[in-house]
DNA sequence: AATACGGGGAG
DNA sequence: CTCCCAGTATT
């Protein structure tokens, strides 16, 4: 055997067990009791990068405020970005709400069942358009998430880094060929359960996994240093300074234009060098950087201009805040 | 191919 | 602290 192949032994006994298992072990998610397409767009898209404890308690205020696609497309951007605050990647927020006024435009406000249309949406990718395929309609459309990529990695023993085009390649040519013609809703959600339960970063159980016996790297006793990945820059302190202006009772806030925070609000950046002392100082984690926060108290400035406008404290709850600032704010406003 | 994008969970 | 998470868009 000079050459190992990268493909799965037997995928009928592997798809059979890991369906099996899925069966007894799955978690009673809101996203999995239904099938509606709308639904689990949301899901979707609120789970880039999140995790599922996070996304819970969002979900089902989502659903509740923006029932279906033709709800979300009548809304304004900024009600949309209040519901959505604290959950991060506020693009996703935008994207949704175009994503749902291009469905009614266009697709009678039903999502359609092409994966390619579904991939011309905006926020969608290749894992989201293969996701609400194969969970909403079961069509036999594979996906790779970071789930189904470290269970990959591990079942082939993939020496290639799994972040570069190489290895992206390597993981969806052989998710596509594992995913059935048939059940593909259950055999991609088990995957990714299989990652999230068994197949997990760090410890990962193989003593639990239903599929160890195919699993190159169980075999080889090295689980745990699959995925392979390429190494990363190193994290660096920033420092921010901004003012919190008071006048009457109400407060200022500047609505962010930059990529950063787009379309939230913040408190304004102070115009000079900081006063000596701030009244508060927090610290966010933000990628590459660790930001230190500090907040000053300044006088009255002149009227707001265009983009800036005051806000009563009451009122706060109702403008799209950017999240360490509404910390600050909430910390201030409890003094 | 590299980078920005947020916030929280967990070791 | 560090790494990770139901990734995507942009450069």
């Amino acid at each position: 055997m000079p050459n190992p192949k990268s493909e799965i032994q037997n995928p009928k006994s592997l798809r059979r067990a890991l369906a099996a298992w899925f069966a007894k072990n799955a978690r009673d998610l809101p996203w999995r009791r239904t099938r509606h397409p709308y639904a689990i767009f949301v899901s979707e898209l609120m789970l880039q990068q999140t995790q599922v404890v996070t996304v819970l308690p969002y979900y089902e205020r989502w659903l509740a405020r923006f029932p279906d696609f033709f709800a979300l497309a009548d809304a304004d951007e900024s009600d949309v970005l209040a519901v959505w605050q604290g959950l991060g990647y506020y693009s996703r927020a935008r994207n949704l709400h175009r994503a749902a006024r291009h469905v009614v435009a266009h697709h009678d406000g039903e999502m359609p069942r092409d994966p390619a249309l579904i991939r011309a949406l905006p926020g969608v990718g290749r894992y989201t358009a293969g996701a609400v395929a194969s969970f909403a309609f079961d069509l036999p459309e594979p996906l790779v998430d970071a789930n189904v990529a470290r269970v990959l990695a591990r079942l082939l023993a993939l020496a290639t880094p799994i972040d570069t085009t190489a290895g992206q390649h390597a993981l969806w040519t052989d998710a596509d060929s594992l995913v059935p013609k048939v059940g593909a809703r259950i055999f991609n959600s088990a995957l990714m359960e299989l990652g999230a339960l068994v197949c997990t970063p760090r410890a990962p159980r193989c003593g639990e996994c239903p599929i160890r016996t195919h699993c190159r790297a169980y075999k080889n006793g090295n689980a745990e240093t699959f995925p392979h990945k390429k190494p990363r820059r190193k994290t660096v302190a920033l420092a921010e300074h901004c003012a919190w202006i008071v006048s009457k009772g109400r407060i200022l806030l500047e609505q962010q234009s930059g990529p950063r925070w787009r379309g939230l609000w913040k408190l304004p950046q102070l115009p000079s060098a900081p006063p000596a002392e701030p009244l508060l100082t927090l610290d966010y984690p933000f990628t590459h950087h660790r930001v230190t926060l500090s907040i000053y108290k300044q006088p009255a400035p002149n009227p707001p201009g265009e983009n800036q406008a005051w806000h009563p404290l009451s009122k706060l709850a109702e403008v799209p805040l950017a999240a360490p600032h509404l910390r600050a704010i909430r910390k201030l406003a409890g003094k």
